[in-house]
DNA sequence: ACCAAAAAAACAATCGATTGCAATAAGAAA
DNA sequence: TTTCTTATTGCAATCGATTGTTTTTTTGGT
């Protein structure tokens, strides 16, 4: 069913079936019925393609991240989905895994879909190929980074200060008492980096020599991950008191090491995750976090990305302040 | 950049710019090349729209779920995207959230965009509301149903015996030695009824009588939801010796109640969820399970689709058996 | 050097919409 | 009845591609 197919059976032309559709003046009450009548029975729908090759819009927008199925990454996309879906515009969404490559590809893909605007979804964009992709083929539209920043003129980024946070993290433990502190970060994403730098400040402004500075890295986020590094730091440190762990998953396999090795928490050995997701609330005993305030952060994302959407502001950067949750663990 | 453009600066016509692009033969290899460069060097991409109208095809697919937040449905739609990505599709993914008025207001999304393939994520999608909605909005496109099924000619299923399941599950507890149990369902979704026609077949077949059938619904399923309902179970039936849950996420509350309560697990009280999901792996004790083959499901839903995309087959049902994962909890 | 056959490139229609402008119909004033 | 507005409607171009057909160019044989 296309414009034509009605335009002739209501015996008009098919400009003014056009106007009918999108409620312009100058059409006869009596045509417009009759139109509406033809436009309701074949539930005539205009075609988006058309539609938007005159229109010179698409109304997509594309949404990057690197694995959908991380929990933190989905809610931030679900807020995001709703706020654009509501002023009619499709979100695409993709897993592009962590290679470089792979991402650029995408980029692509959303370039030749003609997206309107782009998310990139956590700190694993923050790349220099990422960089140039953008630079290369998405130059002029808005393009809003979670928890990531790159510094293109249409690329807006907001963040959390989670380096701060870490270094609160780290206060608390001191305040009770505990000083031998290790840290465990998933190498592969720039932001733990920064939540690194916190650490180590942290730890220095305590007076911690640089050898006393326990950082461990892995590549794979998994409760058994978390499990077996955790078994390793007690090995190697029996001594320490307090782990801090950039990811919740991997703070619960944690929890499980102590609690298998038979070590009180949070007596012995205090332990603090990174993220505020459910799996901290779920585990035994309730896991300390660091709410990064992805809700909030996604919602600013969605704003800016619609105000961008709309041509109303050019790039911007935004800044939220981490929160401690308190818990069992510590 | 258009096509034009490229014609404009080669000396040449957009059809020649076009048969280089998709690689047609009958170009002078020197016209090709020249082409070729220009193409490189103004990063030119194809408008899909432009692409998709003459040749009447979107390559846009639709996944649309209730909640893109809950933890199996985006695995699966993960593993969808996946596979259809690769085969040149776009995936718009959408979160319906649960009144069918909004779920078939996405559905003509979908239509206006002319997808050519949707898959439906669950059993909330076996309405006659979105039934109506498929067959006046999208008639003759390949759809696929995650756990679900709808008679129409268009709509394939795939979906696990959950009945047989739970059935097994109640086997196992009474073949521990348990024979008072509570089946909890989240009355939403209508998977929810066919699991609990598995729980009730199963106790009859253990000579229990109508009243002893204990069930509970709810409408929340979250942590706090199971831990409550699973407080009122203990209170209104002291002696209840198991409990089924058909979502693993409610289970880690029902544990965490029991926990609280002191009622040792297994020994006094086992608990059963479904899902196979992480939660049930994170909790302590860990939880038993009925894996649902969520895995499988998702990849044969892919291939079910993409074969409808193909213009191969036209419906399908396909049915995968449930397997009981035991951990600690039975 | 000439002409037929083959190769290469240009032309033009098409997909399904939107929209400025021209044309027609209706209504009002003279 | 004629003319001038004004309210409707139709025409045709456009968006950015693809593709069947026609035209032009090239090649090869005599």
């Amino acid at each position: 069913m296309t414009i034509y197919d009605i335009a002739r059976e209501a015996g008009v032309a098919a400009s003014t079936v056009s106007r009918v559709i999108n409620n312009r003046p100058g059409i006869k009450q009596e045509t417009r019925q009759k139109v509406q009548m033809l436009l309701k029975k074949y539930n005539y729908i205009p075609d988006a393609a058309a539609r938007g090759l005159v229109m010179q819009s698409s109304r997509l927008v594309g949404i990057l991240i690197v694995d959908i199925r991380v929990a933190h990454h989905i809610d931030s996309a679900f807020v995001i989905e709703q706020e654009l879906t509501k002023r009619g515009y499709c979100c695409i969404t993709m897993s592009t895994g962590p290679k470089d490559e792979k991402k650029a590809e995408y980029i692509r893909i959303l370039e030749q879909r003609r997206v309107e605007g782009v998310i990139l979804m956590g700190s694993m964009f923050e790349t220099e190929a990422v960089k140039e992709s953008i630079r290369r083929h998405l130059p002029r539209i808005p393009i809003v980074m979670v928890n990531g920043y790159l510094d293109l003129p249409n690329v807006s980024g907001v963040i959390v200060d989670e380096d701060a946070g870490v270094e609160k993290c780290v206060d608390l433990l001191f305040g009770k008492g505990k000083s031998r502190l290790a840290f465990v970060l998933d190498s592969r994403s720039p932001a733990n980096f920064r939540k690194q730098q916190g650490f180590c400040d942290g730890m220095r402004k305590h007076g911690t020599g640089e050898d006393r500075i326990w950082r461990y890295e892995m590549e794979e986020s998994t409760v058994q991950g978390g499990y077996d590094i955790t078994v390793r730091i007690l090995q190697e440190h029996p001594d320490v008191q307090g782990i801090i762990y950039t990811i919740d998953l991997v703070a619960v396999g944690g929890v499980r090491a102590a609690c298998d090795q038979g070590i009180p928490i949070p007596d012995r050995l205090a332990l603090v995750g990174i993220d505020n997701s459910i799996y901290g609330e779920i585990c035994m005993p309730k896991l300390t976090t660091l709410d990064n305030r992805l809700q909030d952060l996604s919602e600013s994302a969605a704003t800016i990305l619609r105000e961008g959407l709309e041509g109303k502001v050019q790039s911007k950067k935004l800044m939220m302040f981490s929160e401690i949750i308190e818990r069992e663990s510590t």
